[in-house]
DNA sequence: ATGGTTTTTACTGCGTC
DNA sequence: GACGCGGTAAAAACCAT
């Protein structure tokens, strides 16, 4: 068994000191424990298995891997003196097995709480398809979802409700255009309930959440309403502005890019509706056009 | 529970193609 | 006449207290 120090620092507890463990393909955080899996393909399984035979009789080709795989696989009790056919095990090989049993003991230990992280992997697995999220979100959840356990703080409250927002958290984090709604229909919870995970979460965890820019939004619905990138790029500094002069807190930030994008391109004079716009950013055409006037009225502009 | 704020629903009038 | 646009009043949804 191979190790090396490498210069990533852990996400979870921070410390530099993650070790390469290259028998099992992935990282550990030297302090926390933590597990990180490189490369983390985006294949997920549309089955769970209660047995390893189960597993192996449903595989596709190749394993899916993911470091949120809850037990490792490890079902058997490891002896640390000697081998299979009781002969002394040398002092080497000794150390590995010292490794692999301690790995194996903490997540006996920790049996309800694995049991807990394959149902709430698989299920973040399940929401990270239907929502195309990416990769680096999906583990980023991961994470905040194993902090969430650990924590506790999923006691008395459903797996998938923390899931959820443990999910939304991280697209939060990151600045991610995507709605509390969009998540609680692929899961199937009212908003409610992922909304109060999701503050659970970020009370509990002292996450630091950047408040949502409407700028981010204006990119996805001026992709879905299908309009120029012109119109697009004139809406984001209009959104600038807007934001300078006081305008846009309060306000559903998708309502207020789709009303600068309506402005934008009728400035550029290209023929969107507030109809288009409207269904583009999931709002109402009424909302549009307050936000619209918002806009007018804060930057003086002149109709066009 | 309550009150304040924002969004939605529903409806009306105006201009244009 | 249908369509896009602008507005309003009242209901509904949301949020903090």
């Amino acid at each position: 068994m191979t190790k090396q120090m490498v210069t990533v620092k852990c996400p979870e507890c921070g410390s530099t000191n993650l070790v390469f463990d290259s028998d099992m393909g992935e990282y550990v955080c030297g302090r926390c424990g933590l597990v990180i899996e490189e490369n983390i393909p985006s294949q997920s399984a549309e089955w769970r298995a209660f047995t390893p035979q189960e597993r192996d009789s449903r595989a596709r080709a190749g394993t899916p891997t993911d470091y949120s795989h809850y037990d490792k696989g490890l079902s058997t009790v490891i002896r640390v003196e000697k081998d299979a056919f009781g002969r002394p095990l040398s002092p080497k090989v000794k150390q590995q097995m010292w490794r692999l049993r301690r790995w194996q003991t903490r997540s006996k230990v920790h049996a309800s709480q694995s049991r807990n992280l394959m149902l709430a992997m698989s299920e973040l697995q399940r929401l990270s398809d239907i929502l195309h999220m990416p990769s680096s979100i999906h583990d980023m959840a991961a994470i905040v979802y194993r902090k969430t356990l650990n924590e506790g703080l999923v006691r008395g409250r459903s797996i998938g409700g923390m899931v959820a927002g443990a999910l939304y958290a991280a697209v939060r984090f990151s600045k991610l255009p995507r709605t509390l709604k969009e998540i609680s229909e692929a899961s199937q919870r009212n908003q409610k309930e992922i909304a109060r995970s999701y503050g659970v979460i970020v009370r509990n965890l002292d996450m630091r959440m950047p408040i949502d820019d409407p700028a981010d939004y204006v990119t996805k619905v001026a992709e879905k309403a299908k309009v120029s990138n012109d119109v697009e790029g004139l809406a984001i500094s209009l959104i600038g502005a807007a934001k300078s002069k006081y305008a846009t807190t309060g306000k559903d930030p998708s309502g207020l890019a789709a009303a600068a994008l309506y402005l934008s391109a009728r400035m550029l004079k290209e023929k969107v509706t507030q109809a288009q716009l409207a269904k583009a950013a999931n709002v109402t055409e009424v909302t549009v056009r307050n936000r619209k006037r918002d806009l007018m009225k804060s930057l003086d502009l002149i109709k066009a």
